[in-house]
DNA sequence: CAGAATTTGACCATTTTTGACCTTTGCGTT
DNA sequence: AACGCAAAGGTCAAAAATGGTCAAATTCTG
């Protein structure tokens, strides 16, 4: 296990706890024993938006960093992200909308492991690497379609 | 004994005792005395979705391999379904494929419709019609694995 | 011997880790 | 108010740590 992963989780256990929580880099760093940029690459590559998280922070004396998750008043979170996807999606946006939608209860993890499998890199790798993104939001959408249809 | 096979049965043991293993590459490379790129050939002409494993793996810092093994006995029908699928399947056997399925009670008859859309030839008509039937393949046979995980 | 499988190694891609340097803000001092 | 320093946090790019690919060379096998 990497560093970064553990102040992933660290974090994500705090927010387990706390919808939102509020911390001061330095320190956080200095706890983990790292240095202070890592934290922010942490956050940026682990807390984004897509993934559900809102980060804000502020500078000079008493500074800190809050993070907060992205609260979803479960309208057709479905429908928005079909909205979302587009022509087009790497495999890692693509996991963040399925994370998303089981979060917001819209899918069965399971659900998400089976759409997961068929839309990862490994799984197309013989597609054209220039069409693998738009091929990949068609599968998605199609399933995500079905879903929706109730079947 | 070549050297694969030798790897080969190194990772079966472990996979004999957890269900699941993480290495990493370089490590066992010279644990086992090989260069770092025959773990990968070993993985890619034995550790197949058709023999029922699931390889992933994470490059950069504290990157790894992880190989899962799918339980055999829980979905005999379903590990026969993986063989009988090959290299490339067409849409209409697909779908008798889950078709059986769902009669022998392996699959939901949501989890077939959500499959179905994703191997559609609608939904991949962005792809190379002379590569299609290979990309269906590898998406079902995804999917399928994913479902026997867990099962 | 021909074709398949294996072995190697050079080169590529991705992710993480670090550190030097930059910006913003709060608080005293003048 | 203006100034300047200290206390935060931010950026970015280089270096390090992994794993991936591909094709040439070699070895098996039928």
């Amino acid at each position: 296990m990497n560093l970064s992963n553990v102040i992933a989780h660290m974090i994500s256990d705090m927010l387990e706890e706390q919808n939102e929580i509020e911390f001061q880099r330095n320190s956080l760093a200095q706890t983990i024993g790292c240095v202070p940029s890592q934290i922010n690459y942490v956050l940026s590559s682990r807390f984004t938006p897509e993934r559900g998280y809102i980060v804000e922070s502020r500078r000079g004396g008493g500074g800190c960093i809050r993070i907060a998750r992205i609260h979803y008043d479960a309208g057709t979170p479905l429908m928005h992200t079909l909205g979302a996807i587009g022509d087009s999606v790497d495999e890692k946006t693509c996991r963040s909308h399925l994370l998303n939608l089981v979060y917001s209860n819209m899918l069965s993890k399971r659900d998400a492991a089976l759409m997961g499998a068929a839309i990862s890199d490994r799984t197309l790798e013989s597609v054209d690497p220039a069409k693998r993104d738009s091929v990949r939001a068609s599968i998605l959408k199609a399933m995500l379609l079905a879903v929706l249809q109730d079947v």
